[in-house]
DNA sequence: ACTGTTCTATAACGACTACTACAGAACGGT
DNA sequence: ACCGTTCTGTAGTAGTCGTTATAGAACAGT
């Protein structure tokens, strides 16, 4: 997985694999079929992570929570240096209907909090936007963006969603 | 060009370029060098056309029509069919130091239409936010979206500049 | 101790990569 | 018509890619 994250499927040979799992090519390949099936696999893996951007979609009772919480998640783990920087799925070519599925997953999301007071702002456009950040946030993390920069670019990406006192859920 | 940017550098062969080019090996390397110098030859003619996104900052007296050029250029180029989908320079990883200093035009440029109202708005981080949503429209793009849904993210995204009533230029 | 199974590593496969030595064709100048 | 230069294609370099056939080691059951 890691390997796969900060190389990228193409520039990851089945030679760096056995490298640096310490077995050889023939093992590896009965562990897991071929190199398609070992990336599928990792990715797998990375979007089962409890850390992942979507699962901190889940948290929020609003659409503007729901967002701060995925792009909080997305400059918390981008930018961090105890694994590749960025994003495994919004980097890699490959992972094109990974991506679409996320999208989907988000603007579902954000239809279950959606609020009399917002119900302007499409869901299916307001995901699309957010997954246009955080695969922005992600190549921004690998050109070498730290927390900080990331942090200041995702407060400015809130102020689509207007000024949380706005927004804010008025209990009746 | 046309191969760099539908498939990137790494899955560019030398052999597609001679087939595309009508051309044998040598002739190419003979014209360009290695494929590393051809690459670099066909980025910069990429950044040089006059249809570039860079090119649209140009345009505008105040930084929301500075972005507003930016995402339009944007929107219209990376959905159009003429040409493969999203940017080269945003889409492929070798061209970091292309996206850092589009950052840094873009930043130099909203400083230059800097008022005195929207002087709240850091040029650096506007800057970022403008690459950021740059990066993940080409990806969007290249994920399949067509140019009414670019439109509508680009759209969204330009409400972090406010409406444009309160960012229109007075004059005194 | 012997057998049958499971795992591992060495070594090789064919196909591809970027790149180039070399030979022949095409060309302009005299 | 001939020579020298420039260009082009054929063929091949060494290396890497993903993948696998094969042979030996480790191990459990009898």
């Amino acid at each position: 997985m890691r390997l796969f994250w900060e190389r990228g499927y193409e520039l990851t040979s089945i030679n760096d694999l056995t490298r640096e799992l310490g077995i050889s090519a023939p093992s590896l390949y009965a562990a897991f079929g071929d190199k398609q099936a070992l990336f599928d696999e990792a990715v797998a893996r990375y979007e089962a992570s409890p850390q992942s951007v979507t699962t901190a979609g889940k948290a929020g009772t609003s659409q503007r929570e729901v967002l701060r919480a995925m792009f909080d998640r997305a400059v918390q783990e981008y930018a961090s240096t105890a694994h590749p920087r960025g994003c495994l799925v919004n980097s890699e070519p490959k992972l094109e209907a990974n991506r679409t599925q996320n999208c989907a997953i988000t603007a579902a999301r954000l239809r279950e909090v959606a609020e009399s007071a917002e119900m302007n702002n499409d869901a299916d456009t307001l995901a699309a936007f957010a997954q246009v950040m955080l695969v922005g946030l992600s190549s921004y993390a690998r050109d070498g963006a730290n927390k900080e920069q990331l942090q200041r670019v995702a407060e400015l990406a809130l102020c689509v969603m207007g000024s949380p006192q706005q927004t804010e859920k008025i209990v009746p």
